[in-house]
DNA sequence: TTCCTCACG
DNA sequence: ACGTACGTGAGGAAA
């Protein structure tokens, strides 16, 4: 019999550290649970143990190392993060039916290490999985010991039987106890013998043997007078160290190695547990479903289905004088579902042929209180359809995107897990299938109005939190208008040059043929210059040049590396370029051309408005926000996306220095406030105080230095970084942040103190109460926490200037409407609004933006906006 | 799917 | 000593 038997601790700690704090919806951290059942699934997939055994330490007070007072003082405890998780895992090993192993008073090492002894004894094999190297020492007969270790998020699995161990460290397994018990091992409090260090108790291994031969052989002239003294001074230390070092094989155990009882899985205990904990590939792993399951229900509702034009009316008509009507509505449109008490009311739209735009004109006339989830689809359709939809007063994607901007989508189902603990029934009501009346209507009905009850719960418990969190003012008036206007921006869409893109492309096309003849050239040999595996192979094996350090899964070969050998190698600069130019190709062109709408020939982007973590838009399918402005050639495609004809022209302006400017009103920083009420460019003003000279005589080079740092600030800086970015050492550019933190006294104080306040609240926010829950401030993990401290920083910053252009976004695109003008927003990039006017209103039209997007919010440091008209957006900008 | 790379603010 | 900028989305390769 094979038996696994795994250092619960060990690999549950890695699993903490490896990956960033994560927690579901319940609020329950969840990384290390999910990291340990990965590794267990794999390593069960992998070595298909007859058995595996899980065993833990019970408590770490009383590990054996305790019986030392010396020692215990500076025993490091478990995070706490990691010890809420612990319970989790230990319920889903009972669930899948493994055996756990705790005894008090040991430590897992040590019950891995009687186990692994027993299994031995009875002639069975066992592996021991942990990530401490100290197991090693168990390594022989049946016994081997895989190591896990985790670099750069990275899980590697080594395994050692004796003959690996003796290729690897030159002595047997068991001398590893010896050779702690000289150096000692400072992480598990081990002194070894002071001053002896790993070459010098290497070299006494190899010369004899074992700890005994050395004090045996105290007087050999190999042992250097030097380590003599030492030893004996350390004698007694070495023991104590010795003893420490050697994991008990005989911890008195109940646990019967011999007779273990076959894995047995708890199905619907599993079910609940992955599910709470939202793990859903391991739901699906083992194929469980959540019939046997009683999670809470929302009340049963009736459904019933609207057959004709008259009913539907008086339905509507009824429903007027709601408080809210609760309507679930697919982009698609085709279908309704309304709710009205304890009823759903289901309209499909094929039943009732042309009338149905009647209806949707009808539910979205303003006169109902629509409470929508995800409206924003809905309304983009309704756009197209010529139809002007009002009455939206409540979408629960979005404010459940408010309440924790950081989830990783606001489905229904989603939703009303976290609010209600319902589980909803999947439901792709966008699918014609689903809508079509043409069989299996049933469950769909069913569903429809389970995801309508759903969303009544869903927006009394979110209105409410959006009330108390201080949120009214963002949501009502700033998030809630700009659904309508992102609507109508992805509805008008942008129009674009498309023979003038093919014609771009063809001549990439030619540049790039070329130069891949040249690449396969220079290599003796064709590849896949796309593969960053084959193109590190060539470049670093083949070519034989020189790897700089960077590796992660292989070498990397990203840009900065490649910069850094280009001139070793006349294939580096080719290699840079034709990345430069397949991406433009396949990115920009072709991704383009596929997304041309064939009704009229433009470009329709989705603004995501539930996705960034800061408050940000995001745009996707395709993402208009990266399309190429840093290089000359890159930027010519700006010149496809135009105005529709002669009579047009596109307008776009932008924010100058938004993000520095809201850093300089929210720190109430005075030198920086009065640079910018002074019009001053900021970095020049920066390097003059920096550097102690008049503006005049700032150099490029010093400004430059300086720019950098303004960035670096925005972000949360670091010396590291910034060195990297500046090309500096790093203490320079960390007395360069000193420096610029005494200059900017303010600036200063914010950073320490959104930093506090962040912990003690554990969120932060935006100047218009955005928030952003924090909770990896409190983390005792130095990474995890310094990656809290830098969002800190910069989520205000980054944030603030979101809700600052959605205001203007809103302002602009009322302001438009009201004064009559035919202009219309197109783009977002985050600083950057973009108009496509009629020509003659021009010059209003550019007024107008500026205006709005100035007067958005009033600053100590002035909001200041520049616009700029042409008949493509190159020309434009 | 996940990683790597690279486009943007 | 730790490993580093903040926020995104898309395409291609490899698993």
């Amino acid at each position: 019999m094979k038996i696994m038997v795994i250092d619960g601790n060990s690999i549950l700690n890695r699993a903490f550290y490896g990956i960033r704090q994560l927690t579901n919806h319940e609020g329950l951290p969840t990384n290390a649970v999910y990291g340990f059942l990965a590794t267990l699934f794999k390593l069960q997939d992998e070595e298909r143990p007859d058995r595996t055994i899980v065993c833990f330490d019970v408590k770490e007070k009383t590990f054996r190392h305790l019986k030392f007072d010396t020692y215990k003082a500076t025993r490091k405890g478990m995070p706490d993060e990691l010890a809420a998780q612990l319970p989790l895992t230990k319920q889903v090993l009972d669930a899948l039916g493994i055996v756990r192993c705790e005894k008090a008073g040991y430590e897992a090492d040590d019950l891995l290490g009687t186990i692994s002894r027993r299994a031995d004894e009875h002639g069975d094999t066992c592996v021991v999985v942990t990530g401490d190297r100290d197991s090693l020492q168990l390594v022989g007969g049946g016994t081997t010991v895989m190591l896990v270790s985790t670099r750069m998020g990275q899980t590697t699995y080594q395994t050692y039987d004796t003959a690996a161990f003796r290729e690897k460290y030159g002595f047997d397994p068991i001398r590893l106890i010896d050779l702690k018990a000289l150096m000692g091992d400072s992480s598990d409090n081990i002194p070894g013998v002071p001053g002896i260090g790993e070459k010098t108790a290497m070299q006494l291994l190899h010369d004899f043997g074992t700890l005994e031969g050395v004090y045996a052989n105290i007087d050999d002239e190999r042992i250097k007078k030097g380590a003599r003294t030492k030893l004996q001074n350390g004698e007694q230390s070495a023991k104590d160290s010795y003893w420490l070092a050697t994991i008990d094989r005989s911890v008195p155990l109940e646990l019967d190695v011999e007779h273990l009882p076959a894995q047995d899985i708890d199905e619907t205990t599993l079910y609940d547990l992955l599910t709470r904990l939202e793990f859903k590939n391991f739901i699906k792993r083992f194929d469980l479903s959540g019939e046997s399951v009683s999670a809470p229900r929302l009340p049963e509702l009736k459904t019933e289905r609207v057959e004709n034009v008259l009913e539907a009316f008086n339905l509507m008509d009824s429903l007027t004088d709601c408080d809210r009507v609760y309507a679930i509505v697919p982009e698609t449109l085709g279908a309704v579902c309304l709710l009205d008490g304890d009823t759903a009311h289901i309209l499909f739209a094929e039943a009732f042929g042309d009338a149905w735009n009647d209806i949707l004109r009808r539910l979205f006339d303003g006169s109902l209180p629509l409470v929508l989830h995800d409206a924003k689809a809905a309304v983009r359709a309704l756009l197209q359809r010529g139809m002007d939809p009002k009455g939206i007063v409540f979408d629960t994607a979005i404010a459940a995107y408010l309440l924790d901007p950081t989830q990783s989508g606001y489905d229904l189902p989603r939703l009303a897990l976290a609010y209600c603990n319902a589980e909803l029934p999947e439901l792709d009501l966008d699918d014609p299938a689903a809508v079509s009346l043409l069989g299996g209507q049933e469950d769909t009905e069913k569903a429809v109005a389970q995801h309508a009850g759903a969303l009544r719960a869903i927006y009394a418990e979110a209105a409410d939190r959006i009330e108390q969190l201080g949120m009214r003012k963002l949501y009502y008036e700033i998030e809630l208008p700009l659904l309508r206007v992102l609507a109508e921006m992805e509805a008008a869409g942008c129009a674009v040059e498309p023979d003038e893109l093919r014609a771009f492309g063809d001549k990439l096309d030619v540049r790039i043929r070329d130069l891949t003849e040249q690449i396969y050239h220079d290599a003796d040999g064709e590849f896949n210059i796309n593969s960053p595996k084959q193109l590190g192979e060539v470049l670093f094996e083949k070519l034989g040049l020189h790897a700089p350090k960077k590796t992660k899964t292989g070498y990397s070969t990203n840009v900065e590396v490649l910069e850094r050998i280009a001139e070793d190698h006349p294939i580096v600069p080719r290699i840079l370029e034709y990345r430069k130019l397949t991406k433009l190709k396949s990115t920009y062109v072709e991704g383009l051309l596929k997304v041309i709408s064939p009704v009229d020939g433009r470009i329709h982007t989705h603004f995501q408005q539930t996705v960034t973590a800061t408050g940000r838009l995001s745009s996707t399918d395709p993402n208009l926000q990266n399309i190429p402005v840093r290089t000359e050639l890159g930027r010519e495609l700006r010149r496809m996306f135009v105005a529709p004809d002669e009579n047009h022209v596109l307008i776009d302006a932008d924010y100058s220095q938004i993000e520095l400017r809201v850093l300089a009103h929210i720190s109430q920083d005075e030198h920086m406030i009065e640079a910018f009420k002074h019009g001053q460019d900021i970095h020049a003003a920066t390097a003059a105080k920096v550097y102690h000279v008049p503006l005049e005589e700032v150099t490029p080079q010093m400004r430059s230095s300086c720019k950098a740092v303004n960035f670096g600030i925005v972000y949360g800086i670091s010396d590291f970084s910034l060195a990297q970015d500046i090309g500096v050492t790093r203490k320079e550019a960390g007395e360069f942040i000193k420096t610029y933190l005494d200059t900017y006294p303010g600036v200063k104080k914010y950073m320490e103190d959104i930093k506090q306040t962040g912990r003690e609240q554990g969120y932060v926010t935006t100047l218009f109460g955005r928030r952003r829950a924090l909770p990896e401030l409190k983390s005792k993990n130095f990474n995890m926490r310094s990656f809290g401290e830098r969002v800190a920083m910069n989520t205000p910053i980054q944030g603030t200037a979101a809700d600052i252009i959605k205001i203007a976004m809103v302002r602009v695109r009322d302001r438009l409407l009201r004064d009559g003008l035919q202009s219309r927003l197109i783009l977002q990039v985050h600083d950057e609004l973009i108009l496509e006017a009629p020509k003659d209103e021009q010059e209003t039209a550019m007024r107008l933006l500026t205006e709005e997007m100035e007067n958005a919010f009033r600053m100590d440091a002035p909001l200041v906006a520049e616009a700029k008209a042409g008949h493509s957006w190159y020309d434009a900008k």
